[in-house]
DNA sequence: CTTGACCTTGTAGTTGCTACAAGGTGCATA
DNA sequence: TATGCACCTTGTAGCAACTACAAGGTCAAG
């Protein structure tokens, strides 16, 4: 297939296909006698678990990992495990982070009474250094 | 205070603080004879207000809408509401994504039994195309 | 008079794409 | 045959919000 049918098939721009074969996230692709990329299904596979990983908000970096480990079918997968708990507690301080600015955000508005902005209270909360 | 203060005083590095000023966040700083940015009170509750609402989320646009805002003392603050709570909106919809990511992970990670990686259902579930 | 901390400007790198621009290819239709 | 259109190619530049350097100027202390 070409790039384009690659790229409807996995929802992927034809420009981020390239990108990841630029990166060498890809193999690069055969060439037909007009330069076009011809794709199999190998590489149909491989984009799909590349962008199922991205999707699970594994990085690029990572991403490489989990492709170098995915060759090794014999070898065993604690790697694969630490990868995805260390993924796990990323994303775990992100939610955490998120919550206590989500808290904050919330008593600024519930502190906001509608006045004139010189008596703001958010403009207020926003003025004063970040204390506990 | 030199751009170095400023720096120590609000947690910001030099460079941030020249950026912020060539991006027209903040006003810029005046000159010494040896032509070192000189800062004032001002602009220290400046960068302040910038960094807080930074670190509360807001991007650059939303801070610069903010800083506008925070500048008519005599309009209502509905604008300012309406900013932090369009903030606090997105907040929750990063949390809910996060939320099912972790999730997904967390499930990953139970189905995994530490066996070799070519029977590995983590590297089988990245394999998958996502469904549901 | 030299050391070292500080400052200046300008440029390029980061992440993960995305958006052009300028041109070549392939196929259906008038 | 011509022409139109969708598709492909490469290369370059842009996004957010900084961060990291390089090459050089300034200033106080020892």
């Amino acid at each position: 297939m070409r790039i384009g049918e690659l790229a409807r098939a996995t929802g992927t721009k034809a420009e981020t296909i390239r990108y990841y074969e630029r990166e060498g996230i890809l193999p690069a692709a055969d060439r037909t006698d007009s330069n076009y990329r011809e794709y199999s299904d190998d590489h149909l596979a491989a984009l799909t678990f590349v962008r199922r990983a991205r999707e699970l908000g594994f990085g690029m970096a990572q991403v490489r990992q989990l492709l170098a480990l995915s060759d090794h079918d014999d070898k065993p997968c604690e790697n694969v495990d630490r990868l995805v708990q260390e993924q796990l507690g990323e994303i775990d301080r992100k939610i955490a982070d998120l919550t206590l600015l989500r808290e904050e955000l919330g008593q600024m508005l519930r502190s906001c009474l509608g006045e004139r902005i010189g008596d703001c209270r958010i403009i207020e909360t926003l003025n004063r250094a970040r204390r506990g």
